[in-house]
DNA sequence: GTACTTGCAAATATTTTGCAGTTAC
DNA sequence: GTAACTGCAAAATATTTGCAAGTAC
């Protein structure tokens, strides 16, 4: 929440609530939401926020290096507010997509620079199952 | 194109010119073609398919287990010849997507699973830099 | 006061769907 | 002959854009 305000700031960017809003329903879902979700977390307690907004507002978060914009492979894009590349675990039942924590996944970005001689800037690890949730049902 | 008749008499679909076209395609060009641009390569030669046509027939190859489809987070996805999972580098200067055929990223599977006890059947693990070609201008 | 931001509505882009006519087998 | 497939046009979905009115500073 400072983080946001002092990156705003360092932007030039201005402080608004509707900014505030999509920042903050980041901060406090871990499911990845996607720009819709978003608003429709949002729409309650903010009815007058639009779809637009909530996209100019993320896609200057994501720019900022805020946050994350993810992709597993669904037909929109997801928002991260965990703006470190980190893998992710997509449950393929219920669609839960959970963070990896693990820094050795850190490391595979060397090994495909060495291989394939690109200077490796970000990587993208998705993967994919049933978590154990589902798979006692 | 054996392998296309043979999955396709397997899931008692039929084999049409159309078909066959969009497979060639996908097996002629290794620059991970969208949907769009697999229909733009066969409109010269087969100027009476449509898009939904290709659309369908990606899908159906998807399902069949003869092809992949990719994201790489565009607003597209992006069809791979090669339906066996494996990493991809994208170059993010040229737009170039390249395969990486090294099998060491399959072991990652069993790392998320004991990590997070999900049973993992699939992983995509997408690679963004700038390639030797891009990074000599 | 002004430059930036919002919210609407329209535009764009991608993919899917319904359906009448056609084709593979 | 018939069930599956094609190709068109329309629909659905996701995201972007232009712009007049509003707001942060």
């Amino acid at each position: 929440m400072e983080t946001l305000i002092k990156v705003l700031k360092g932007g030039s960017c201005k402080i608004t609530p509707q900014r505030i809003a999509v920042y903050n329903v980041l901060q406090d879902n871990f499911d990845h939401p996607n720009a819709e979700a978003i608003y429709n977390k949002l729409a309650p307690t903010y009815p007058t926020i639009s779809l637009a907004t909530v996209y100019k507002s993320l896609e200057l978060f994501a720019e900022l290096g805020l946050i994350q914009v993810i992709n597993i492979g669904e037909n929109s894009f997801r928002y991260d507010y965990n703006a470190k590349s980190h893998p992710h675990v997509v449950c393929t039942k219920c669609h839960k997509v959970e963070d990896l924590e693990d820094e050795s996944f850190m490391e595979l970005s060397s090994a495909v620079e060495e291989m394939k001689h690109y200077k490796i800037t970000k990587q993208q690890l998705c993967f994919y199952g049933v978590c154990p949730e589902c798979t006692d049902m």
